[in-house]
DNA sequence: CGTCTTTGACCTGCGC
DNA sequence: GCGCAGGTCAAAGACG
């Protein structure tokens, strides 16, 4: 049954649907081809619709159409995927043998009852009466379209959603992990502490007898890290104490000391309060136990070196130093200069300042000790962040016997844990003064390092929100008390609130402050990024400001400090 | 005059 | 035991 275009199938052995010596569709006839019985089989890479029902509904939408591809030969006149009558097949992308919108189209004849297929080339639509026109083809091909993207688009999204459930799993066995960890090893600072108990007993009594005897009384240290603190704790119990061993040495120089601390009354003198110089007297061969917990202390006297690009002297870190030393070191040529904090009498803490020999624009500062007296909120940043490094050191180097716990990478981690790399750390914790290296002049992607050699130099971005300085603060103590296992001060509790005030917070407790961190840690989760930029923020600051001496550091203002708790 | 820096001397620890 | 290097002291000088 001609239709005066394409090719009506009945009950005849040919199909004339062939556009050359190719098939329309590619669709054979069965030898047999019966409408009911015949099959139509389209090649492999044709893409076509089926407008179901288009007939009865004529010009209707074409949401009903359905639309396949074929990627197999498909039989559509099998008994079970016979297309119904009134169904139309339309091509929609030309192909080798057809051109897009050559259609087929199955009806019914209503004489005899059989189905018809007509067939469409589609190569030259004005023979088309009722076929499918050009538009509507492109119209339907737009929607296929569409219906593509959409299509890959929830594959996307469900690809998103199964990757963010596989890193939430992650997330979560890395941080039970983490806290398994931190559990064996708060256990072995606890088996070390009893050891150590019996030290510390004896030490207060030192001091009792100390304030008995109307001794000088040492202020209390920030943070007590390691087994009862480092070197200063050695020199704290009282200056008759310190004096008699220094007797014993039978150092001349030590002589002097005494009949300085003795005479002159230099009882305010930095050496009488922590300022003692650290050399250590040579003692007999039998020391007490609190030599011995003195002596380890010393050896766990942790350092943190924060290198960043200036080219002042010194970088401000709202502190105040006095200068008291110079040394050409070896394998330098830049001398190194030695700084006291004389923010309060007696404040330990030291710091070293020196150029890198291999890039002169690189200023290497080296902090020792702890502050003994408040510190101004802009300090906190690098105050905390030091003391965290040194903190973590420390507790890793307490836990010697176990390896793994003085691996960088969890040292690393513990200081900053939203550190993405592992790489990133590498902590030289070599007798006596192990140390922590704050690398500032890193690449701005990976801006805050630990490691032991700097390598490649880069800008310091300087855009630092200020608000991040209390997240910054409250993690740095939230790890050390949380890694630490070790007491946390008041004193520290009021900074890391005052810290976290500076974002309009309220902290009426400790532990909400380390909440209230927490979740700003979590609200900023590139903690990294943004240590980096409150540090590097704190160097570009200081930089206008800063002159050759090191004391107009007190009278600008003091944006932040750099502070080594201990 | 007080404070701070400079700088040579001194002390200590460590390796050989 | 000696030498070296790092660290510290303190007298002298500079500076405001």
């Amino acid at each position: 049954m001609d239709k005066g275009w394409g090719v009506t199938v009945d009950n005849s052995d040919k199909i004339g649907g062939f556009f050359g010596n190719k098939p329309v569709f590619g669709f054979n006839l069965s030898p047999r081809l019966n409408p009911n019985k015949g099959s139509l089989n389209m090649f492999p890479g044709t893409e076509f619709l089926v407008n179901q029902n288009r007939r009865e509904e004529a010009a209707s939408s074409l949401d009903e159409e359905k639309r396949a591809v074929v990627v197999g030969e498909v039989d559509f006149f099998s008994d079970k995927k016979r297309p119904p009558a009134g169904n139309e097949i339309v091509v929609i992308k030309k192909e080798d043998y057809c051109h897009a919108g050559a259609t087929i189209k199955t009806n019914m004849d209503v004489n005899t009852g059989l189905q018809l297929v007509t067939a469409n080339t589609g190569s030259d639509q004005s023979t088309v009466d009722d076929g499918v026109s050009s538009d509507i083809v492109e119209d339907k091909r737009a929607k296929i379209e569409l219906t593509q993207l959409q299509m890959e688009l929830d594959r996307k999204n469900d690809e998103n959603r199964k990757l963010r459930e596989m890193l939430s799993h992650v997330s979560n066995n890395y941080s039970a992990l983490q806290m398994h960890l931190m559990t064996l090893m708060q256990q072995q600072q606890n088996s070390n502490a009893q050891s150590t108990q019996e030290h510390e007993v004896v030490e207060r009594k030192a001091e009792e007898n100390t304030h008995e005897n109307g001794g000088v009384v040492v202020p209390r240290q920030f943070l007590d890290l390691g087994p009862r603190g480092g070197t200063n704790e050695m020199d704290e119990p009282s200056n008759n104490t310190s004096s008699e061993e220094r007797t014993l040495s039978g150092s001349p120089r030590n002589n002097v000391e005494i009949s300085r601390n003795k005479g002159i009354g230099r009882e305010e003198s930095p050496e009488s309060q922590g300022w003692a110089p650290k050399k250590v007297p040579k003692l007999n061969n039998s020391k007490s136990p609190v030599d011995l917990v003195a002596d380890q202390a010393t050896m766990r006297k942790a350092r943190v070196s924060v290198r960043a690009r200036s080219e002042a002297p010194m970088i401000t870190d709202g502190c105040q130093w006095r200068k008291y030393g110079q040394k050409m070191a070896k394998g330098n040529p830049c001398p190194r200069a030695y700084y006291r904090c004389t923010m309060a009498v007696g404040c330990p803490v030291r710091k070293q300042v020196q150029r890198c020999a291999e890039d002169r624009t690189v200023l290497i500062t080296t902090y020792e000790g702890a502050h003994n007296h408040p510190l101004p909120p802009a300090a906190m940043a690098m105050a905390s962040t030091t003391s965290a490094a040194a903190n973590m050191l420390l507790s890793g180097s307490m836990s010697s016997a176990d390896p793994g716990l003085m691996n960088p990478n969890f040292l690393a981690r513990a200081i900053l844990p939203n550190c993405p790399s592992s790489s990133m750390a590498t902590i030289s914790a070599s007798a006596p003064f192990p140390t922590v290296t704050l690398d500032l002049t890193q690449t701005p992607n990976n801006p805050l390092q630990f490691h032991q050699r700097p390598s490649t130099p880069f800008q310091l971005p300087f855009a630092t929100p200020p608000q991040n300085f209390a997240a910054i603060t409250n993690q740095a103590f939230y790890n050390q008390s949380k890694f630490s296992g070790l007491q946390v001060s008041q004193d520290i509790q009021a900074i890391a609130a005052a810290a976290a005030a500076q974002q309009g917070q309220q902290h009426p407790s400790f532990a909400d402050t380390l909440s209230a961190a927490t979740a700003a840690i979590t609200a900023d989760p590139n903690f990294t990024a943004a240590l980096a930029s409150a540090i590097s923020s704190i160097i570009g600051g200081s930089q206008p400001n800063n002159s050759n001496n090191p004391t107009t550091t007190t009278s600008s203002p003091p944006t932040t400090a750099h502070f080594l708790g201990k």
